[in-house]
DNA sequence: TATTGTTATACTCTATAACTATA
DNA sequence: TATAGTTATAGAGTATAACAATA
């Protein structure tokens, strides 16, 4: 019983580190990844949203109207998994499915005021969210990371 | 059929982007990690390696004799779900479960030769799938993004 | 009583085939 | 025939509870 107190732990494990999958870049950005979900995560959770329904109001905001093809396209996920994301938030009043004349087959895509209303809520919740984690950056090294990690998605095209 | 002006293309479907999201910093670094992982997908299919496989075979042979539980943590990834993974490898005569006399509860992890081989070949592959994908980086260029990246891992502390 | 490895389970995310209604 | 939305389903990845063996 004697091992209470304000000793940390038993600790008889000896802890590992994951150096040795540091030196890949892209283990790196997958650690860096993970942060930013977490972050987001916490910052979504309050709000009722997940990422893809977050992701799907801001398209949805920026191009009114669009179709689910169109937001499953630019979300780059299968159609079959937006409609389920599409239920939830027409379900919770925040986006609105109408038909479109011209097509029938299509469902034209909008924001309500209240789908509005809690976009700009979560917009701003991680811009703040975002600000902490890179609270140790100054704008141009934000923006040369940003440059950076759109230059890793398309990679400088090799001749031959 | 010609009922949009102005398109010239069949293209009724207008393509839809993501510039709405890429204000986030956090939706950048997602995207360069999609790249990376798909590169990493491409490279271990061929040796019957998935992510999470190559990982472990790369910190058992870092540290070798650890125990499954000290490899789960490094791995960052549940007890319960590393089994598989370990079963998976050791079936493959990858690795070795061999009893701690010790501690009769825990097992000592090794690769076996075949493990260190597939390991050196996997790691290689990797090396020069992450070399391709960052032609464009300086050897400068590519340490400071990885500066950038650990350190939105840990963030500056911020004095409340 | 606590820990290691394990089983069972469940929930999310993602991917594919096939159906319907429209075109 | 082709497309939009849908359904059903299956595979990963990830999370927790509980159990047997051992400490």
């Amino acid at each position: 019983m004697g091992k209470t107190g304000g000793d940390t732990k038993k600790r008889t494990t000896v802890r590992v580190g994951d150096e040795a999958l540091r030196g890949f870049v892209g283990y790196n950005v997958k650690r860096a990844m993970v942060a930013f979900q977490g972050d987001l995560r916490v910052v979504l959770e309050p709000l009722g949203l997940r990422t893809v329904t977050f992701s799907a109001l801001t398209l949805v905001d920026e191009k009114p109207g669009l179709s689910q093809s169109q937001l499953a396209q630019a979300l780059a996920v299968e159609r079959p998994n937006l409609v389920a994301v599409i239920d939830e938030l027409s379900g919770r009043g925040l986006m609105t499915r109408e038909r479109v004349p011209t097509d029938r087959r299509t469902y034209a895509l909008h924001l309500t005021e209240e789908g509005r209303r809690i976009l700009v809520k979560a917009t701003a919740d991680i811009s703040a969210s975002e600000e902490k984690r890179l609270a140790g950056f100054t704008p141009a090294e934000r923006d040369l990371l940003v440059k950076m990690l759109n230059q890793i998605e398309r990679p400088a095209r090799g001749r031959s």
